[in-house]
DNA sequence: AACTATCGCAACCGCGCGGAT
DNA sequence: GATCCGCGCGGTTGCGATAGT
């Protein structure tokens, strides 16, 4: 790249949290300037009587002072959309928060580092590739079997989940015996080597995390889910 | 009540992309 | 083609709030 200077190397600019007079400045200025151009976010702190490096102001304004961002919990929708399209881009926020009106990339980053990472991980499916970590060395096994054979690998597995909050004293009783806090009921469903569907029952330690009535439920479509309950997700 | 651990979120940092020159 | 520049992205950090002991 191209010699770049740092953005934030002039001395006397203030960093840390925003006050409400600095938010305030910000706002006036785009509101009055905003759609007219004629300046880029390098100028703003200059024009705006800011003391404060362009990208930050850029930052304030993209993340916490846009008038169409919604604030609060998200939603069921909201996170099933998250997880789906996680699944299909990866960690791409941006494009994920361009499917969400009102929601900022890094909102659901940090809602996904924060919520759903931990509670998938608690499940046992690696919130990065979306599978179960079982059987991801399930699928590393044969991947190197497969090439010391020297084949080719065969196409990806999704790995369908089904969570049911089933909490009843047999099968808690039934799974509550592993090393693991929970552990898994699998039945395939005669998929025919694809998309199987794998039931998991919960054990007390997930199920106590999860609303009473809530079950949970994840179905791999093409790509993600196609339909997921996520009321454990409400915390 | 005091202390510690954990959580959640705002903000920062460094890098890469792409347009302009 | 090389360089400059602004912007946006993704990862990480800092810190206040809250929960647990």
């Amino acid at each position: 790249m191209g010699g770049r200077k740092p953005c934030c190397d002039e001395v006397g600019l203030k960093k840390g949290p925003w006050t409400a007079e600095e938010d305030g400045k910000l706002v006036d200025f785009l509101r009055t300037r905003g759609g007219g151009g004629g300046w880029c976010w390098r100028d703003v702190p200059k024009l705006a009587g800011l003391r404060r490096c362009g990208k930050s102001c850029r930052l304030r304004w993209t993340n916490y002072l846009r008038p169409d961002l919604k604030r609060g919990l998200f939603s069921e929708d909201e996170i099933q959309l998250v997880i789906d399209l996680h699944a299909r881009l990866g960690n791409r926020w941006s494009k994920i928060a361009a499917e969400l009106p009102g929601r900022t990339d890094n909102d659901i980053k940090n809602y996904w580092n924060t919520h759903i990472k931990r509670k998938l991980i608690r499940m046992g499916i690696d919130p990065a590739t979306h599978r179960r970590f079982d059987q991801e060395i399930v699928n590393h096994e044969e991947e190197e079997k497969i090439l010391v054979n020297g084949q080719s690998p065969p196409s990806e597995t999704e790995v369908p989940v089904v969570l049911e909050n089933d909490t009843s004293a047999g099968n808690l009783n039934q799974l509550a015996n592993d090393d693991q806090p929970w552990s898994f009921l699998m039945e395939n469903d005669g998929g025919g080597g694809g998309a199987g569907e794998l039931t998991m029952l919960l054990s007390g330690d997930i199920a106590s995390s999860c609303s009473s009535s809530s079950s949970l439920w994840l179905k791999y479509g093409d790509l993600g889910y196609e339909d997921l309950e996520l009321g454990c997700f409400d915390d």
